[in-house]
Formats: C-alpha cells, structure tokens, sequence
DNA sequence: CAGCATTTGTTCGTTTCCGCGACTAATGCG
DNA sequence: CGCATTAGTCGCGGAAACGAACAAATGCTG
C-alpha cells in the first residue's frame, strides 16, 4: 500500500507465501499455488526466492498416491528463529522458537527475589550469548519481550509492571544495547493473543477477545479483523479494570469495583485449601469441589466476570470469547452459568453466535507468541532477509 | 492484498489518488504526486483514468504564482454522489450527499407518529425518485442509511431500534428492491464517526472513540488503526450499557446501572425547566446555568461517564475522545472536571495524551456518513465505475 | 504392461504498470 | 530578454504476474 510499485507486489505475495506455510504447515508446492491463489509459476519463483533467502526449504517431489506428477513439497526452514524472553516474578524464562512455531531450546532460571530489570536484561543476555545459537545453525532474527505489565510497544519502555513492581524501565533499548539485536517488547496478554490466533483457540477467527486470569490479576487482548489491537501506543486490551460491581474494594491500580478487584484466584485458591498450587493441579482441585461454599463462589465470580464480558460483548462485538487461566476453570465449573449470567448482559444481537471457549495453547504460549513478535518483520517482508545478518 | 497482480497495484494508485482529493480538498496535479509519492508520470496517467471514469475533472493550468509552469488543477467530480437516507422518530430526511461531501439536495419529511420501516422504505424510495437525480445529471452509487439502532451491516437487517420500535426489520432488502440501487445500512453513531474521521475532530487520529449523546440515548462507535471497528456482524460500538454504578436503574435493554441509564438528556433537560428544546438551545441553556442543582446533576452524570470512559481508555487506548450531542454540553459545563474524573479512573499511560474534545460536524454530519458509506465501495475500486450504471 | 488421462514443473512470450530520462512548455525573476 | 525553475509529455526499460505450450511423472485401465 505504501509506493505503489511492483516490488510491492512482490513482496506481498511473498509474505503470502510464508504465511500459508505458517498457518497451514508443510506443504506442496501445487498447494500453495492453491491456497495462495497464484498462478504456477509464480509460486514456483515465489518460492525459489524464498529458498534462496533461506526461509524455506525446498524438497524432493513426494509421491501422494493421486494422479498426476508429484509436486516438490515446501517447508518452512528449521534454522530461522528469534528468542522468547518472558520475567515473571519468580523466574526468567529464554527459549529460541523457529518460525514453525516450534520451541527448539528452553532455559528457566528460578529467582529467590523479584528482579530488577537490570538483572533479566543481564541474565537475558547471557543465557542468550551462551545458547550458542549462531553456532548451532540457527539465524536469528531478533527478540521478542512478553512482559506482565503496561508497555510502550514503540520503544519497549515497561510504563508499570505492578507484580514485577517495574515503573518506567527500559527494557526494550537496554535488552538491544546489550544483545544488538532488534527487540520488540510487549503485554504478555497481547502476545499469547497472538498465538491463540495464529495455533490456538483463535485460529480462523478475525474478531475474539482473550482474557487470562493469572495470579498476578487479569490481562486480556483484543483482535479486530485478524490483528491485534494495540491502541495509540500499545496498552490496549487492559480488560482486568472494567467496572464490575458498585464495592469499594480496589485493584492494584486503586480502581474500585473492577474485575480484578472482584475476581482473583488468591480468592478461590482460599477456599480449596492450599496456599500455593500451579495451575493444573488448580483447575482439577476447582472442578472437583461441589461443596456450596465454592459453589457459591464460582457463582459470584461467573457473575462478576459475566458483567465484564457483557460490556467486551457490546463494545466489541466478538465472535468468540477465549479464556485463559484461572478464567478457563471458571468456565469450566459451570460453562452454562456464565454463559446465562453474560447473556443478562450483553445485547442479544451481539450475543449471537458468540463462542466461550477455553485458550488452547499451554506453556509455551507466551513464548510462540513473543517470538513469532520478532519474527513479523521478517515475515512481512521476506527479502529483508538478506545476508542472514549475524551481528 | 487480494490476487496479487499488477492490475492491483493500479486500483490502489487510482483510489490513493482519489482519497488525497477527498481529504485534501482540489489540487493541483503537482502536489498529487507529491501526496501520493508517484511519479509525474504515473499521476499523470492515473488523473487520465479517473477522468475518463468520470470521477475527477482536469481543470485548466493556473498560475498560483511561484515559479515554474503551472500544473494542472484537478477536481472531485460534482456529479458523482450517493443518497443518504435518516430516519428518526419524528421525520425522515434524505439528501444527496457528493464525493466532495457537500450535501446538493437535502429534503426533510415530518411525521406525527412514530414510522413503520415499509413507511420509510415507500417515502424514502418516493422522494429519490422525486428528486430526479440522474436528470440532474448526478451519477448515483447507492444509498447509505443512517439508523439509530442495532444494524447487521452484511445484510442491512435492522436488528433492534428501540426508539423507531423496529425490530428485525429486513431494512437493506426492502430499500434495495424498491430502488435497485446498492444500499449500506449501519449504526448511525458509526457513521458519524466515519464521517467525523475524514472531515471532523477525527481527521488525521487513527484511534479514536465517537460517543454521541441524543435524547434517544447513548450511541457510540471505534475507530482503530483509521477504520471503524465492526465486530463481527456491525454492532460493535454500543458503549451505552457499560455499567457505571451498582444502582438499579436499566435502560432500554434492561441492563441495570449501565451509562445510558444513568446519563440522560431527559433528567438534565427537566432541571432546565422547558419540556422539549433542539440541541443547540439545551447547550446554551446548560451552559447558562450555574445553579447547584444543575451543577451538582452535571457532576454526577460526569462521574459516570468518566467511569464509562475509563472502561474505553483501558480497553481501547485511544488517542482521542469525541463527545457529540449532550455530552459535548456535559463536557463543556465543566472541561477539567470530567478530566479529572477520568483519570482516576483510567490506567496513566494509557490515559497519557488523549484528547477529551467535542464532535465538530453539525446537523449534516449523519447526512455525510452515510452517503460516504455508500460511496466507498466506489473509491476502493475506482475502475469499477465502468458504465455509470443509470439502473 | 502399454497407452491414456491427469497433474505439475519449466520455459518463454505477453501484458500491465511504474519509474526514469530527455525534451518541451510555461512561468517568475533579475 | 535570457535564465532558473517547475511541470507536462513521450518513449524506453525493468519488474512481475499470467497464460500457453511442452515436458515429466504419476495412477488408472484394458
């Protein structure tokens, strides 16, 4: 859109290239020609540019049992990849994840203290240094920062970090002083947003509201028409401070009433006995336990997550609702409970065919989804990637 | 983006062209090229399409007096136009709306009750045809409806206007089969909004928030990334029933403690004194009085919706506010004391630089929304103004 | 197992459209 | 009145996609 000139055109087709692989996996190159709707020799020169740049790889024709001359098939290549950072408050998490959405390396170091950012920018980058990864074949194409927090995503600056107790950090421009390397540094919400859409329970769907209910409180993200929402400078999607109820009970940002200051897992995790749990053992302990006091509960907190999503429902008209976390066993517990508490709220038009599904993806979701952030200039334009840059 | 090929590139070049004109006003074709960033030639050739299309007019030299020889002016059509149609409780008006967003013809038809839908459809296709547009010589594209309520926009299927008492009205249908023409139904506040994007106090904001006011309630729409936000099926936008307060107070929908409930012209209006008084009155009449009953009335409903606010600048991050209709009164009584009631209950960054102002457009602002509705399809597809199709 | 239909790869000519350079035209300025 | 400046015009070249013609590789059928 932006010249107008036939190189653009070349590069979109490119990217459609790349993506169909993305989304669609390995495949031929007669499929591609299918999927991507050009013509057969363009996708063969298509992809012979995309394997001389090394994203894909191009492979011998297989025989699939139909008629016809065998198409060479097409595979995303194994060695480009960029780097995961994900601080959480009592570990830091570093992964290489390739373009094929795969985690090929994984480190976590556990913290005995809330880190500073000048700690996980140290750590960050050593453990990075120390992967090895040039060596070991992989091109790296940049870092991608998952934060539990308010990011600037322009520049990466942390603007609050409440459970990391991060206020105005840099950490996009000290992770690239320290590294080199191009970083993109975003809402953890937004990014495992992204792989919902892009591997998970977003797949196919351009307009869906994710909301993921953690320990630390409640983040959610916003994808309108296939893209994130990211707002005037990235803090869209803070779903957790939505009025819910007239109490005077208050959030870590001092707003009354809201949704996490009415619906926390500490809250729950009190009834079931337990002081710690991970989330597993959580959801199997919360599904398990019909006495009324929990019952009771899960029926206020479906109520209070219900008016939230009424007002998600009215002001955005989703056609799904994705929930995350202690969300999902919530759900879980009685999915026609907050359905019906959320149809009181909601304009029934907007409530149609509104899907609430459960968030697919586990672990590594925040890590595919930050990488795969680094990854999306490349990807928008292929031919960016010229000379595997190493530096 | 679609196919791929060179003849994309074209239709974007022709519809850039056509959106510079269409913000900026006539100009010469010198400064196209400058706008759009092609070539001399390349402008050239495309100002030569659109005016075979009969879209724009090449306009003789004029000297502006710099140096240098003059350029060619060249000027959006006068005779491409589309109708827009608005109906409300008490009248109907249609116009004919041109590319250039001047309303040409603008008839207003009263009624003493509330309309059935057939009743708009008949007098609506009546008085088009009574017009005599393609006499004229205006090159009708269709028609856009503004309606107050909820619209699927693919189908034009009035879902729910309380205050016309329609529901699942198949407007879109009806209006096409008595005209024949393309129609486009939506939300009246989304077409304000469009319309306050291109030609009011959205024009250059890419995200922003419209919420309009009226004695029917309280209608909203988004605009992000520079397109308005649909939702799945066109009714995203309905900031009205965001619950503001515990109270038990429902609107029209039923929903308790929503904006629409609390916030009302009416109530300000029975402070005032007279029973009925058009918008520009209430305004002057607000702003006027400094009593404390009217002073302490405007800081409640500003409460509340600062609270509504709150919600959008936290889940939406936009860079602008616009307020119309009694709401820009609301703001006006006090600027600093819904700002103020705002930010405590909105995230600081996300509250940082944005502008809390009024709607500029006035009384033909839907007028103009609607018809650029219409006349989109136009403008993404210059080309396709083939025949000027007469039918 | 040999021919045939089917599907895909490959090559090359055609078309579209943009940018560039050279030249011309029209203006203001000294 | 010449010169600098700016814009229009025209022709050429390059990029890129498509389509047609041909070759290659497979399954199917008699």
């Amino acid at each position: 859109m932006r010249k107008g000139t036939s190189e653009d055109v070349r590069r979109e087709n490119l990217t459609a290239v790349l993506r169909a692989l993305m989304v669609g996996g390995d495949m031929s190159r007669a499929d591609l020609g299918r999927l991507t709707g050009r013509n057969r020799s363009t996708v063969a020169s298509l992809v012979s540019d995309l394997a001389g740049l090394g994203l894909v790889d191009e492979q011998d024709p297989v025989t699939d049992g139909t008629v016809g001359r065998p198409s060479h098939g097409v595979a995303l290549s194994s060695s480009v990849a960029a780097f995961a950072v994900h601080p959480e408050v009592d570990a830091l998490t570093v992964a290489i994840v390739g373009l094929d959405a795969q985690v090929r390396r994984k480190v976590r170091h556990e913290f005995d203290r809330i880190p500073t950012m000048a700690e996980v920018v140290h750590l960050a980058s050593t453990v990075m240094a120390a992967m090895g990864a040039e060596e070991s074949g992989f091109r790296m194409t940049g870092i991608g920062v998952a934060v539990p927090g308010l990011v600037r995503t322009v520049d990466g600056l942390v603007r609050n970090a409440p459970h990391l107790q991060w206020r105005e950090e840099p950490l996009g421009a000290s992770l690239a002083e320290a590294t080199s390397l191009p970083v993109h540094v975003a809402n953890d919400a937004q990014l495992g947003a992204l792989a919902e859409r892009d591997y998970g329970a977003g797949r196919g769907v351009s307009h869906f509201v994710y909301i993921n209910g953690g320990a630390s409180g409640i983040g959610g993200a916003i994808v309108a028409g296939g893209d994130l929402l990211g707002g005037a400078h990235g803090y869209a999607g803070e779903l957790g401070h939505t009025p819910v109820s007239g109490s005077d009970r208050v959030d870590n940002v001092g707003i009354p009433g809201s949704l996490e200051a009415e619906v926390t897992r500490e809250e729950l995790l009190s009834l079931l006995g337990p002081d710690h749990m991970d989330p597993e053992s959580f959801d199997s302990a919360l599904l398990a336990d019909r006495s009324d006091a929990v019952a009771a509960a899960v029926a206020r907190h479906q109520r209070h997550l219900a008016i939230a999503l009424g007002t998600v429902v009215n002001v955005l008209n989703p056609e799904r609702i994705l929930l995350g976390g202690f969300l999902a066993s919530l759900l879980a517990y009685n999915p026609q409970g907050l359905r019906t508490a959320l149809e009181a709220r909601a304009l029934a038009p907007a409530m149609e065919g509104v899907d609430i599904v459960s968030a697919q993806l586990g672990a590594n979701l925040l890590l595919v989804g930050a990488a795969h952030r680094a990854l999306e200039p490349l990807v928008d334009d292929p031919a960016s990637m010229s000379g595997a840059r190493t530096d």
